[in-house]
DNA sequence: ATGAAAGCGCTAACAT
DNA sequence: ATGTTAGCGCTTTCAT
């Protein structure tokens, strides 16, 4: 019918370098640009015949929505962002997978900003993502109890859930999702225990950029107290930064000299054996090792590391519900306190007969 | 002067449920909205006195700018869009990371979205990132010959870069940065060989899934052609979703054994690792294995991980460079093929004087 | 140096 | 069931 009109109109858009709007859809289909906006946006209020007619015209144009004109009229972009402290960690790589498979799911797009673990960066990195107009924010903070931007979201009322963060004592209230990082803690280090070891060292990451490393630690010294264990003070590295090998010499070769070592990540706990390794001592005869995250990684190693299992999948999908029931106006939501699982490699075993070899002092 | 206003507007925009607007900050500063705009975007032709009142008055508002006003009338986002394969494998994590720290440094916000190797995504995470009008992507594709997508960008001239991805023939014209992965690929492989093996196998992961794998066997096989070895047919092992110690029993009992594995990725060859020695073969005493990467992972096993060091941040960061002057309108700018170096580990080592010992059945 | 006014592409009242 | 119209927040001529 409208034929000769369609092909007068392809050729005028593709002779255009402008793309087909809304407006020239309604135009070619003989309709106004209310109906085309409805068919859009699978309205039921469109008869079916009209319904195509807009569609044709639609894939006549080569029309593409233009979600910013959308997004300025309905103060909804669809999009939510995601601050983490760096995707250099497979736990947070992997975590951003997860939302992003379940975000476009749900037809919702993802801008992301990282911080490398800086406060000052999650400014930056947040106002980016609010100017925006992100409908919510998923992210991992160096401190949830004392943060300037979640301060400023709540202020705001802006939607958002952490994830692997776990607010206490005043900031309780704010929507999180992770696991119980002391009581895991606790519980590799019982583990650890169980297999005998007296001596045992913990070996983390920077405690200001980290409330998880803390709760780890608290989680250690719970274990050490519980078992009449002299408590000893975690050994704190920057290892993106350092070199750790040094340290854990002087570790090493301190009496009493730790049998097994503790760490607050599995990707520490990787280079912490490579140390340990280089200085002459082998996992698990000599010294054990434990991790924590569960990275996929750990399994594929030889001997696969003993870590605590975090549910990065779970944690993701489930702050991204979570955050979208919060955006979609529900409010007073709990937070997720997600069961992690103890997976036992080979890297944690009996410590050795006699005290572990003292290390040779090789190329240092 | 306009303290008195000044604090009526406080009380009135928090009361408010609404976000201050540029013409709020235009009314308390008394100018013109343009005026405000002007400040917003440094332009020099304000006055220093007018500009710092605009300044206060946005500040006492909490004033943030609406990027999608801006965006709608400016038909620029500032925002580049990322299309990655996963983010499940290091180094299209790491390549992210490096591309965002670029690209906050100059003011551009990311939008990412994962195809998960399947092209009918590419489409769909396309459209996503089309719609929100991106001003460029940077991308990998399966196939960056024969790619949909692809020929859709082309078409609507939008400005793209790929990574890792190197387009061949037709397709030359498609700017892309990565290293010489044919040329790599036969690079290992002649190391290997000049370790004093004959018998090579590369286990590589899908075809379909990436021109990456199928250059990297042309190289292979390049490097057993120069040394006049017998041809072999890569393993193609789709190891995400199925596990391969099977195949690799299988490669391994059946004559001529093979000495030594090469991997068309690390996290391949850290996989393949593990289940060699599953079935009972040490690295590199009986077996020898090489990846293709260079993830900083493969430093800290034990022994290292032997591999093709691709530059992860340089390609990022040149990716990036080039995406920006193909948006600022610079046409017929060449694709970057960048230096990749080799990482000697431990894995790779002479084979074994008395042919490699048969893998014992164990649990299969 | 500053202002007035148009309009980017779309949705959502409201009207019919 | 469909159309008319106002306007989301901003930038950008064009005036002055």
């Amino acid at each position: 019918m409208h034929n000769e009109n369609v092909y007068i109109f392809l050729g005028f858009m593709s002779t255009m370098n402008r793309r087909a709007t809304i407006r020239d859809v309604a135009e070619l289909a003989a309709v106004s640009v209310a109906t085309v906006s409805r068919v859009l946006n699978g309205s039921e209020l469109v008869t079916g015949i009209t319904a195509d007619s807009v569609r044709l015209a639609a894939e006549r144009l080569g029309f593409r929505l233009n979600s910013i004109g959308r997004n300025l009229r309905s103060t909804k972009t669809q999009t939510i962002g995601v601050i983490l402290p760096t995707l250099t960690h497979p736990v947070f790589a992997d975590c951003l997978q997860a939302i992003e498979i379940k975000a476009a799911d749900s037809g919702y797009g993802l801008v992301i900003a990282t911080t490398s673990y800086d406060p000052a960066n999650e400014e930056r990195a947040s106002e980016l993502l609010l100017r925006n107009r992100v409908d919510g924010l998923i992210l991992t903070v160096a401190n949830a109890n004392k943060s300037r931007l979640l301060e400023k979201l709540d202020r705001e009322a802006k939607p958002y859930v952490l994830v692997y963060n776990q607010p206490t004592g005043a900031a309780k209230h704010r929507a999180s999702v992770g696991v119980d990082n002391r009581l895991a803690a606790k519980q590799v280090t019982e583990h650890i225990i169980a297999n005998g070891h007296r001596h045992l060292c913990m070996v983390s990451g920077p405690f200001a950029q980290s409330d998880r490393a803390r709760a780890r630690a608290r989680g250690f010294a719970d274990a050490l107290e519980h078992a009449n264990l002299p408590a000893t003070a975690p050994l704190q590295v920057d290892f993106m930064r350092t070199d750790i090998r040094a340290q854990l010499f002087e570790v090493t070769s301190t009496r009493p000299t730790p049998t097994a070592f503790f760490c607050s990540s599995d990707q520490l706990a990787i280079r912490v054996m490579h140390s340990l390794r280089s200085l002459g001592l082998r996992i698990p005869e000599d010294v054990s090792v434990a991790g924590f995250d569960g990275i996929t990684l750990g399994d594929w190693l030889t001997p696969a590391l003993t870590t605590v299992v975090q549910p990065t999948n779970e944690i993701a999908e489930s702050a991204f519900t979570l955050l979208k029931s919060i955006i979609d106006g529900e409010r007073y939501l709990g937070s997720a306190r997600l069961h992690h699982t103890l997976r036992t490699g080979g890297t944690v075993a009996k410590p050795p007969d006699h005290p572990a070899q003292s290390p040779k002092k090789g190329t240092l």
